[in-house]
DNA sequence: AAAATGTGTAAAAACGATTGCGCGGATAAA
DNA sequence: TTTATCCGCGCAATCGTTTTTACACATTTT
């Protein structure tokens, strides 16, 4: 049970009878070693099963390979997709990713960027958060911390992924413009947090460039909890004339339309066409399936990754780099033309 | 743009006008020091914002504050649900969560803990995977590196949580036979791997313990894509006669199945009834609401975290700590008496 | 007054790696 | 043969902490 002190590369020189300077530069071929004392070396090191500390390592070179990510929330499926892809990228290239939930708090957001900064991550990944704060970042980034922002704002010098989110509350309003709908009402998590900002932007100018009022009534952006998007589903249902289209920012929100809709029996698309921003299994496989607009959260967790890595890999800070992340409209069942419920036009 | 240098305990020694040793004993509170230094060097370093190297105190002290975590894929709901509650937990404690995917992937697992072990984690908490090999863990766990399984067998010595796969199969497959099924089909992702063994076991038993013959052509346990599922889905209705009932081991399964069933335009619960092992959003919010068996995953986060944080905190091996995490059964919509829809008996 | 305690601090030795420097010896050029 | 060149390797410094040891000085005891 008890397990024996680990080797270190002093045992390792040992045994090959150098001393830890040269096996050091065997191990690593690194400065002038013979060919013979290379051999010796590395056939002690196999023997002992030797492995070097990685602690140590990163003590002396100033680098842990360790990347953080910091995420509002793990458990969303969307942020889960985009780690696991980030995850493996980054791991293919030797790095290890530290992650951090900031439950969207602030306080909570800054304590683990001091955390992860004690840590000594060579690079930092971080995600929206309410509360947006590009100075703070702007001052953190430097020769041995780097940023890279994830649907979010994160100072000039940095480099940033943004999904479209504008564009593709765009591309939603849009269609359903198209179908005939002109009381589209807008269900959203926070406005405050970019993504939902983008959105309710996207909604709007595709609601005006078409000509068409945007009317507050029709809007509730606060927060996206199954109860509170559950109520707000149910108030948007008594209007009169009542909405022919619900268009949801988030899969979430879907979710408590749905229930809401379901409550009242109104039928989708009969009676009301559905259409999320976001793509989740729940949208695919819902009868009626969810016309949803989707994009790739593989993408989005390698370029991440891949950002990252150029960052880590220039030694001075090359010009910071923008990329969009296109999305997609997938037609399902859940829009129609609008029906004539509750006092149509 | 260019950032100074960090400021080490050598800079807030020289600027309280001491030596680094009492610098560092006076920070830490630690020996014999005047309170009188004790003020100057801790004004010193929050002048100097002044913040220990987590690397080098990990050199020192042999800890790196850092427990790892091999899951088969974090983008999957129950894996992240059970690391962002474990990641709150160990937070909460001071250490930090280092996660890594083994995709399943017996060689990719054993990369992964050769890694973990390299960058010095404290401990490791492994979920499952395909080939599960208790010596390779008895051999690993020691002074420096404790490991909790999960819903894996991971040696004697060490403590482990399972998830009650078993008695939340038995409970499903009972609650279908006393509403009269007796042709149950089965559908699981594999059997190869812990879950899968015990939710098999689980519904045998119960068949079984009711007098019902096991029959092998209704069980399908292989692999958990969602093309296989719906094949398979789609073979178990040519059946002649039919099963009345699909018990799903796997939320992904149940999608599948489903999807199957909305294609062969059969009704839940009309003409078949199903019932999940494991639920999800689209098990609740489904049309109908699909009957499930649910655990808390926070909780099982919470407890791995916690058999972790015993385990880190004792000195000398304790003895190691089973726990059974219950289960129950969610009564919704999709299950019913069986119908007669292709040859009832 | 001398010896025995006690107190606060400086100095140095770890922790486990990497790397610049210099030294001895072999080889090549003059 | 002498001098320059180069190769292979050992020595020691370094990264930023913590902790042990030892020492100087003040205070108490005999």
């Amino acid at each position: 049970m008890k397990s024996r002190p680990r080797n270190t590369i002093k045992d390792v020189a040992a045994a090959a009878g150098v001393s830890v300077g040269t096996a050091s530069r065997a191990l690593n071929r690194r400065g002038r070693v013979s060919e013979a004392t290379i051999a010796r070396v590395t056939s002690a090191a196999e023997k002992l099963g030797y492995e070097p500390d990685a602690i140590a390592q990163s003590l002396r070179l100033k680098s842990t390979k360790v990347v953080g990510m910091l995420v509002t929330d793990i458990s969303n499926p969307f942020f889960a997709g985009v780690i696991r892809a980030a995850e493996a990228r980054l791991q293919q290239a030797g790095y290890a990713l530290l992650i951090g939930n900031t439950d969207n708090d602030w306080r909570r957001e800054k304590y683990l960027v001091d955390l992860f900064r004690r840590r000594r991550v060579d690079g930092l990944i971080i995600g929206p958060c309410e509360k947006e704060d590009p100075e703070m970042f702007a001052f953190l980034g430097g020769e041995d911390l780097r940023i890279v922002g994830f649907d979010r704002d994160v100072g000039d010098t940095q480099s940033a992924l943004h999904v479209d989110h504008r564009g593709a509350a765009q591309e939603a309003t849009r269609h359903l413009l198209a179908l005939g709908h002109r009381r589209i009402a807008l269900l959203s998590s926070s406005h405050l947090v970019r993504p939902g900002r983008e959105r309710i932007a996207g909604y709007s100018e595709a609601l005006r460039h078409h000509g068409v009022e945007v009317r507050e009534d029709l809007i509730r952006a606060r927060k996206s909890s199954m109860e509170f998007v559950l109520s707000e589903a149910l108030s948007l249902m008594t209007l009169r004339p009542a909405p022919t289209a619900f268009l949801c920012l988030g899969t979430r929100i879907m979710a408590g339309v749905l229930q809401g809709l379901r409550q009242n029996g109104w039928r989708v698309p009969e009676d009301v066409s559905v259409l999320s921003v976001g793509d989740s299994d729940l949208a695919r496989l819902y009868s009626p399936s969810i016309t949803s607009i989707s994009w790739d959260l593989k993408s989005v967790g390698e370029v991440l990754a891949e950002l990252m890595l150029r960052e880590l890999g220039s030694e001075k800070a090359e010009a910071p780099e923008r990329v969009l992340m296109p999305t997609r409209l997938i037609e399902r069942e859940s829009c129609a033309a609008p029906g004539n419920l509750h006092g149509a036009r």
